[in-house]
DNA sequence: GCAAGAAGTTGACGGTGTAAACATTTGCCG
DNA sequence: CGGCAAATGTTTACACCGTCAACTTCTTGC
């Protein structure tokens, strides 16, 4: 007999995201995806240690899938961000900056994972590239934008989302490792906000000051 | 009968630091340092796989003394790059910047090491907590320094540090882990070079632009 | 030249990733 | 309904890892 509610699959549940929640919830414990066992993720879900193997082809597998939800809320976010924020091209950039480290500070296991563990382009993991591609695709296409109204500097947006991206990313991952003196929300926003505003001062289109 | 010339020590030569560099070797060779094993270092050196610990109390405090190793060669070369550019803080902190990602490009090993694996300010490990310090302390002080000439805006330089540091950290770790498609040397300094001057745009000292 | 200690080795233990063989549950089809 | 195949989970096993304890060998200082 089929069950009829929510508990819809097998045996367990649903055995393979209970092992990616149980993934994150590990890495969130020890601040560290590194030392994260595989037999672990499995006793904390209450089976044996070969369970996952059902469903994950291995460790690294299944690190993927975690680094490509993480991707997917990432992208979601900086979405978002963009749409909230009204029409000046610098605001948004700025806007998803902060958007960008918020995610990072709200999802610190996602992304210790995401940047701690792959390697990029990693030809393996296909569907995971192409989420992390999807992300990064939304930045360029923000400054594009501006630079389409002539808010942004011309030049490579690619380049320009480049250097970007390193400033939040830098940021995200110093705040995270507790490499900077900051924990309360509100400091490390305005931080965000002051460095993103610092960077796009340079990136703008080139008028006078003010 | 001791040795008179440079096999000085016991019996190996200088294990200590035959293990330093084949462990910065491997993680060359596997562009990782997570799965670095000490097992794998000893039999590169030659030795049993528990020699090491008659230098290191464990892996940890082995990959402890390649960060610090790194430390103090990032501290120097962030020393010279400050030395031999001319009077302008602005452009020192460029020259600065720039000299720390060639840094990390050029050691990615040792830079792997430093930002991969440690925590900061692990008390575990006060003279790597020290020498890291010591690098960030350079920065802070060209910082400083520029806003004593009134070439830098007034501000905690600590904060101004942080943000800069953000950005060549999150550019040196994009570039080690080949998030970004520059591999030439000429193509990398080039994007630092426009990375740290658009910051230094937001960074300088509020007149109006040229 | 000998004792003491430094440096290196051997062997063991528990933990890990994962492959193979096995057991159980489920859904489907007659 | 019954039974079979596939999906799911377990047991067992192996090689590797970090590290500890006991042992051996070399070096140095007296």
């Amino acid at each position: 007999m089929p069950k009829s509610d929510r508990e819809t699959t097998y045996h367990h549940g649903d055995l393979r995201l209970s092992l990616i929640q149980a993934a994150l919830a590990l890495i969130a414990e020890k601040e560290d995806a590194k030392t994260l066992s595989l037999r672990e993720v499995a006793r904390r879900v209450g089976v044996s240690h070969t369970a996952p193997y059902r469903h994950f082809a291995d460790k690294d597998t299944l690190l993927a899938a975690v680094a490509e939800e993480g991707f997917h809320i990432l992208k979601r976010s900086l979405q978002r961000s963009l749409e909230e924020t009204s029409g000046d091209a610098l605001l948004k950039l700025q806007a998803s900056g902060v958007a960008y480290v918020k995610f990072a500070v709200s999802h610190p296991s996602h992304y210790r994972v995401m940047f701690g563990i792959f390697q990029p382009d990693n030809p393996d993991y296909p569907s995971l590239n192409a989420a992390g591609h999807d992300a990064f695709d939304v930045l360029v296409e923000a400054i594009a934008n501006g630079q389409a109204t002539e808010q942004i500097q011309a030049g490579d947006p690619l380049q320009l989302a480049c250097v970007a991206w390193s400033l939040v990313h830098g940021l995200a991952m110093l705040l995270i490792e507790r490499q900077l003196p900051l924990t309360d929300e509100q400091e490390i926003v305005a931080l965000t906000e002051f460095a993103t505003r610092s960077l796009n001062q340079g990136l703008r289109f080139e008028k006078d000051t003010d």
